[in-house]
DNA sequence: TATATTCCATTCATTAATGAATGGAATAGA
DNA sequence: TCTATTCCATTCATTAATGAATGGAATATA
């Protein structure tokens, strides 16, 4: 390829990376290469472009003021180069390829998996992979295909569907209930211990809507990471509150006031516009469609 | 990489390559990697993105329907990657790297050789690339940095300098006019042979001007190629129209009537704006300006 | 001061990509 | 009908790219 057109492509996007992260090792991590490989990549494209793009330095790589003129186009490049993937996804016919799936911690531990076992049975050419994780940040678009959200996801070119409303649930442990005793009544559970969480103020608000506004001191051990809360109650630290279709299969938990009124989880699926075109998203959003409400409660009995 | 980076970008260079060339031959040939390669790399880009981006068929490669939907995107990374290439060059600080020049095969020839072989020795960190070529076609933005042009260049974001103009001369060989005798006058010119041109009508216009209309016919031998043309009117086959300085400095062709008004050749010298803002080509382009008047003969001695 | 951590750069063995050579198919022209 | 030409696809040897391992430097912490 002549004149202008020498410089090998991937090389831009192995500068891109690495303008992103800031480092090789990091990039390279990201990139799923090694370092070496993308510190040579990244000597190449300067070599061939003919000017250092970045300078070295303990900490990392740190653009040079004529690096940072090449940021634009390359991510003009990137930008393009995903429509490009949209477009031949868009047209993609067969029911095969990888299909990622991000949900908040607890629907992946405890819904997902019977589902998507299912799913690879009915479906063996599509591959899955799931992200666990409760950030809300939009990972929609670059890391995952589908999200399972609890608030409506309102980016544009964004498809939403309702899956519906997860029902809340108090629940203590056994364990906790045979030192503590069961409270015996509304007023009474006041005086319990909870488990709250750290940063999120979810509890705090849906307790005020309650008509018991609470702070952060109400409860005497707090914790954000899904995982270690269940293991909180479950160890007999204080009434915690979660989704109650999850909480009603685990065993050794008690549920709390059934009937006491508390605030419903919404549920909703999201895709991209354009992937959700896509044969083998289609599917597996359909799949997700119809099999959710059952799994995770959010449909009354029949 | 993740998500929707997952191609290769230098994949989808070769998909452009080949929807514009139509096979994998010739686009192999224009990218100067070979066939094989260039087919494997297609194949790998229509595995990674699930879909037949071509039909093949004996005279090369088509574009399915969903192939061309990636024909935009794809020439926007181009375009992205000619504007970040053009940013590194105007960012390359040193009087090194390449510089293709393009100019016709007669000043390719006779004129530029001693000149950029003083070039070569002034800057020894600059590589030229010299293509010799009478196409029209407008080379200079896709192979050649600077461009010597015998018209203005009217394209946008070119720069041009006028060089001056080039003054034509009659000429014939030594041995033709041994065997048919000097012409006695200028109307007995016409009953001389001639070497003309096939496709290119330049002489015939040449004549015209000169009162002289003529067809086709009366120039019984004719050659677009320069080398050849000169090789025809060497060996006598006839007389014919050459750039004064450089045929003057032929032995065995004699001038005729040297101060017969004939019409002179402009000479433009032609750089993409952008590109000739990087050091070494604005280098070169300096010391052409200045020496080609001399070497062409366009300035009126002192 | 010693240890741990993270970074970039280099070496060497392994893997992947490339090109030369070849074959088969289709078409045009003598 | 035979030959020449151009195309894509395949095989095998060669070359280039890659990654594991390692080393040195800089910084933070016990």
């Amino acid at each position: 390829m002549n004149g202008i057109e020498e410089l090998d492509w991937s090389l831009i996007r192995a500068l891109l990376a690495v303008a992103e992260a800031g480092s090789l090792s990091a990039a390279a991590r990201a990139c799923g290469i090694s370092q070496p490989t993308l510190g040579r990549q990244v000597a190449a494209a300067e070599r061939a472009l003919g000017i250092a793009v970045f300078r070295r330095h303990r900490l990392g790589l740190e653009l040079t003021e004529a690096g940072a003129a090449l940021i634009g186009p390359a991510r003009e490049m990137q930008a393009a180069a995903a429509r490009l993937m949209l477009a031949a996804a868009g047209r993609a016919s067969r029911l095969e390829g990888t299909v990622r799936i991000t949900a908040s911690v607890a629907i992946s531990q405890r819904v997902l998996p019977p589902l998507l076992a299912r799913l690879r049975r009915e479906e063996p050419g599509i591959e899955l992979e799931l992200h666990p994780s409760d950030d809300s940040d939009n990972l929609l678009y670059r890391e995952a295909d589908i999200a399972l959200r609890m608030y409506r996801p309102e980016q544009l070119d964004v498809v939403t569907c309702a899956i519906g409303e997860i029902p809340l649930g108090l629940f203590a442990a056994e364990s906790y209930l045979a030192r503590r005793g069961r409270p015996a009544s509304v007023e009474d559970l006041f005086t319990h211990d909870w488990v709250g969480l750290d940063r999120s103020d979810m509890l705090i608000r849906g307790l005020r809507a309650m008509g018991r506004p609470v702070s952060r001191g109400f409860f005497g051990i707090r914790c954000d990471d899904q995982q270690v809360y269940w293991r909180l109650v479950e160890e007999g630290a204080g009434i915690g509150i979660f989704q109650r279709p999850l909480a009603r299969r685990q065993t050794g938990l008690v549920e709390l006031f059934p009937d006491l009124p508390l605030p419903r989880l919404p549920l909703w699926l999201a895709a991209h516009q354009a992937l959700r075109q896509t044969p083998r998203i289609r599917r597996v959003w359909d799949f997700l469609a119809a099999e959710l409400p059952d799994a995770c409660g959010t449909r009354a009995p029949a």
